[in-house]
DNA sequence: TAGGTGATCTTG
DNA sequence: AAGATCACCTAT
């Protein structure tokens, strides 16, 4: 049955350090209240990102851009946007207003809801793969970019939850798709639960 | 392994 | 105004 489990608030994502959270992160469950049907997630995989030394990230060395504003926000905001003309990703806003850090959710594992979140995936059924990468896990949740913006902290649509959950162990390693950032490309950023079925990419 | 897809940003 | 780029996914 569902440990209880309640709304994480907004302290725990004004951490300055956006690594150490990015693996905070690891094991919280993202609640989705969208056409009309309620899900849950397990944060299984994650990347953080650095507005300020990071070359990866969209946001590098102050950039401010309409698309990039979101990211400036106060840590728990939703910062989503299309990538490839497909794919909407997921990312939290971490840090205080005006630093612009994120963290990116790339895997979940599905708790409640699933039939939903595979109907939403055109699947019938929950293979290998299903729920892991950025843009799987923004389709089977319902997330797209008319979440940009919103307040995670607050919102009644889409929020985070604590079900202190025991993660084990967080691999560290390289982000993946960002061969732009040069030596940058070689930060371990991405984290992931060690042995979780849910994982884009081992190692 | 290659191509789809379109918003976003930069360049001319 | 046009062109390049892109934190990916699916099917050959």
């Amino acid at each position: 049955m569902n440990v209880a489990k309640k709304r994480v608030d907004r302290s725990i994502f004004s951490n300055p350090n956006v690594v150490e959270l990015a693996q905070d992160l690891l094991g919280k469950v993202i609640c989705t209240n969208i056409d009309g049907i309620y899900c849950e997630a397990k944060i299984t995989e994650t990347e953080a990102y650095s507005g300020k030394n990071d070359k990866a990230c969209h946001a590098y060395g102050g950039k401010f851009t309409k698309r990039t504003a979101t990211m400036y926000e106060a840590g728990g905001t939703a910062y989503i946007y299309l990538c490839y003309g497909i794919h909407h990703l997921f990312n939290i806003v971490t840090n205080v207003k005006g630093k612009a850090d994120a963290v990116l959710i790339r895997s979940v594992e599905p708790l409640v809801g699933i039939d939903k979140m595979l109907e939403r995936r055109n699947m019938k059924s929950d293979i290998p793969k299903t729920f892991a990468g950025p843009g799987k896990i923004s389709q089977a949740l319902g997330i797209d970019k008319s979440f940009n913006g919103v307040d995670l902290v607050n919102s009644q649509l889409i929020y985070l939850a604590d079900k202190e959950i025991d993660k084990g162990e967080v691999i560290k390693t390289t982000r993946i798709g960002i061969d732009y950032a040069e030596e940058d490309a070689f930060l371990p950023w991405r984290f992931y639960i060690s042995g979780n079925k849910y994982v884009s990419k081992y190692i």
